[in-house]
DNA sequence: CGGTTCACTTACCAAGTGGTAAACATTTGC
DNA sequence: GCAAATGTTTACCACTTGGTAAGTGAACCG
């Protein structure tokens, strides 16, 4: 689908390669992460890409190896989507709020990223171990956060684990299970997304949020 | 994996030729809900069944017309799966507690069954619309239930469709998005899983259940 | 300038892909 | 009992797959 590059490639030898490789795992990403690992030949993104397949297995010397490429950036990609959400000021439920439409905005505008993360947990193996490599420091943090939260009685108290889990796939399943939506008679219109995020902000506000915390604040 | 059958054929011809249709079918949505449709050959199929490819190929005359006949097949072991929960006995909650545990169970039972409704929502195109067109039947009838309980002042008012959707990922989610939960730190054994369970359901009682209807259950 | 390194292409290849054609064995209807 | 229908196999085929080997032109470095 990308055009091959029609200008002359400029910069440093360096800098083209790096770009390059930035093109091929971009590319890499979206395909993995929309049709699947072995739905895409080397073929497939050679073309998109513009190149031959033999200049994807120059830098990296197997399709496998370029996965692990492409599960790296994934992982960078999400923390870098997500992290900052939890660093943002504001007190417990707010904070929620803002994560809860930080996922939301990546699973409508890049859900070939969370379809990749799901792909390799298909995948399984050495793969899911990367991924899970990756995304432990962003979790380790996702779940001091939430313990915190418990502390101090913003959140109802749970095992913080599981929380993150629920609130995960529930967004992402919203966000994302669009054959089940389509099924319920959802269509996946812009207007009705916005809808469905309140609906399911209120969903999660009241799942989470602790009945007397939730008492003393007027009903949000 | 599984072993040819050693014994000879019994029954009559018709018989046996559904008991073989059958075993294909089973075989085949196992596979392609746990590996993915472009990931298993027609030869990986026929191995698995102690058969050849073309028999399967004399059963449905391409891949693509095998895929369509798992679809319905999965649609209905879904549909039977579940839809007699929405038949069964009992007031709002109880009702909908023991939806999630046919869920759940179907999910840590039969990951494969729901993974292969997720693959054929990435495949996208002609897949999409027949599992849409076959589980039309049971969506309508979870939903007009979800509504009559709402009516009843059981369930907290929102959108039928969206509730669906909600609880459907959640404990989809929950159960079947090992990677995530392994992630978290989460172990997939047994014994977590009714940890997890019994978590679940007093996170989803606190999001579905009205709050008037609660506070008169004297909290379950 | 001249050689070396680098990014990439052209030319292949063996293994596997979905699918066809025809032979073969069993079972059924007459 | 026999021919026809049926279920399955063996034998192929054109095409795609991931991957290798060798060549090519430009950028880099002395």
């Amino acid at each position: 689908m990308a055009l091959a590059m029609t200008s002359p490639p400029k910069g440093s030898r360096a800098a083209r390669t790096r770009a390059t490789e930035d093109r091929i795992l971009a590319v890499a990403l979206e395909s993995f992460g929309t049709k699947g690992f072995d739905s895409v030949s080397l073929d497939d993104l050679a073309a998109d890409l513009g190149i031959t397949k033999q200049a994807i297995l120059y830098h990296w010397s197997s399709k496998r190896a370029l996965l692990d490429a492409v599960i790296d950036r994934a992982a960078l990609e999400l923390i870098i989507e997500f992290d900052g959400a939890l660093s943002e000021d504001g007190s417990g439920w707010s904070r929620v709020e803002s994560i809860v439409r930080r996922i939301f905005r990546v699973a409508m505008r890049r859900p070939e990223l969370l379809g990749f993360i799901r792909e390799i947990s298909r995948i399984g193996g050495d793969a899911s171990l990367r991924v899970t490599a990756d995304l432990e420091p962003f979790v380790s943090r996702a779940t001091a956060y939430f313990e915190r939260e418990m502390d101090a009685g913003r959140i109802r108290r749970c095992d913080p684990g599981l929380l993150l889990v629920s609130a995960y796939s529930t967004v992402l399943g919203t966000a994302t299970e669009v054959e089940v939506l389509r099924a319920v008679g959802i269509a996946p219109t812009l207007r009705s997304t916005v809808v469905r995020r309140r609906e399911l902000l209120s969903f999660l506000y009241a799942a989470m949020v602790a009945p007397d915390f939730a008492r003393s604040q007027a009903l949000r």
